[in-house]
DNA sequence: TAGATTGTTAATCGATTAACAATC
DNA sequence: TAGATTGTTAATCGATTAACAATC
């Protein structure tokens, strides 16, 4: 059965959890209410998520750190590869370049695009800047399933056209607009503002 | 009442979908259901969202978008301006400078700082950079409340320590990482890991 | 007036939490 | 064995949706 956000969201943190955890500290086993204690959850949502990706406990033991690791990245695609390719190399787009996290991921950045021709040609953290112009055919070529958005938002809807046209799976869009995208194209968006609300109501 | 975060959420659905639509096209007023249609949303939720912050529609007409936009900025507090320190001036950091909406939600950067000796004094998007040994000393003598994490995550809790000694109320944090804060701190993590799992699950 | 839309109460749905027998 | 922890069913809680009288 499909995952529901909050799930996958979970599963992230406990994700995240266990591998900055083990990192300081190595172990071999761990209880559901450990889990919960350390991300204020109930221990019973730990154990329904954990059944939920076909992990088993140990009674008295807990679980597997190890089995719980390798079961949430193989339900998520980590394992998977996802060749992707990223759009307008500005400030945010050269700051994802050189996210160090991707990899982790199996996120792998195979090209970069952007439509100034000032920039064009040039290299940017390993990459050689390419036109938009040649976005359909280097999509198409190589089989790309996403894009990632960085572009201004003037030109961000008449890029997500023609990305849309080329077949492309999903778009994580970095620009601060809402794309209008087919039902089959899934849109991420990560529009800022959204944080910022929260904040700013909280200082209200 | 506290809202609570899906409310918030709706919220600013709300006033981008109104900003927009009647930047396109002027309109005096609206209907829940014209809004609910637009943004995939029960009709009834968008009347009780609302009604949770005081606005009443009309009979046969719908609602003043003038007011809705108001009373959604009002109650965001939006219109209550808050002074913030930008810290960690990498692309990231220098992308956000250049963000164009802050204004619009009543944030104010007043002052950018970076920990690199090579980058002290010189000047970005406006700004000069100061140094981050001055950082506590400038949030006291400005009384800044909210700070905008995007450094290395390797200081990130060091600085995190830092800002929470001075008393400030919120962190913004663009740094992949958790942070230990006290309980009456407020942060706000853009962890892209969460858009990403979304992704990578989608395309599995 | 007639009819469309609101505001609100009631019903449904789903997600979270509690309880507890089964297990190691 | 005794006791802690799991896996799962039942109960609770909250959020979403339906229904409908009140209103313009």
């Amino acid at each position: 059965m499909q995952l529901k956000r909050v799930v996958l969201e979970r599963l992230m943190r406990y994700h995240r959890f266990l591998s900055q955890t083990t990192k300081i500290k190595p172990i071999q086993t761990i209880t559901s209410a450990q889990i919960a204690e350390a991300l204020d959850i109930d221990p019973t949502q730990v154990r329904k998520d954990f059944g939920a990706i076909g992990l088993m406990g140990i009674g008295r033991v807990g679980y597997q750190v190890e089995d719980v690791c390798c079961a949430i990245r193989q339900v998520m695609g980590f394992d998977h590869e996802n060749a992707a390719v990223l759009i307008g190399v500005g400030q945010l787009g050269g700051a994802l370049l050189t996210y160090p996290g991707f990899e982790k991921y199996g996120l792998m950045i195979e090209a970069v695009f952007d439509s100034d021709p000032a920039k064009v040609g040039r290299r940017k953290a390993g990459y050689t800047i390419r036109s938009t112009r040649t976005l359909k055919q280097y999509i198409r070529n190589y089989n790309i399933r996403l894009a990632i958005l960085c572009t201004p938002v003037e030109v961000s809807q008449t890029l997500t056209d023609r990305l849309t046209s080329t077949g492309i799976k999903a778009i994580w869009n970095f620009t601060p607009t809402s794309l209008n995208v087919p039902a089959d194209v899934l849109v991420r968006n990560e529009h800022i503002s959204l944080g910022l609300s929260e904040i700013a109501y909280h200082l209200k």
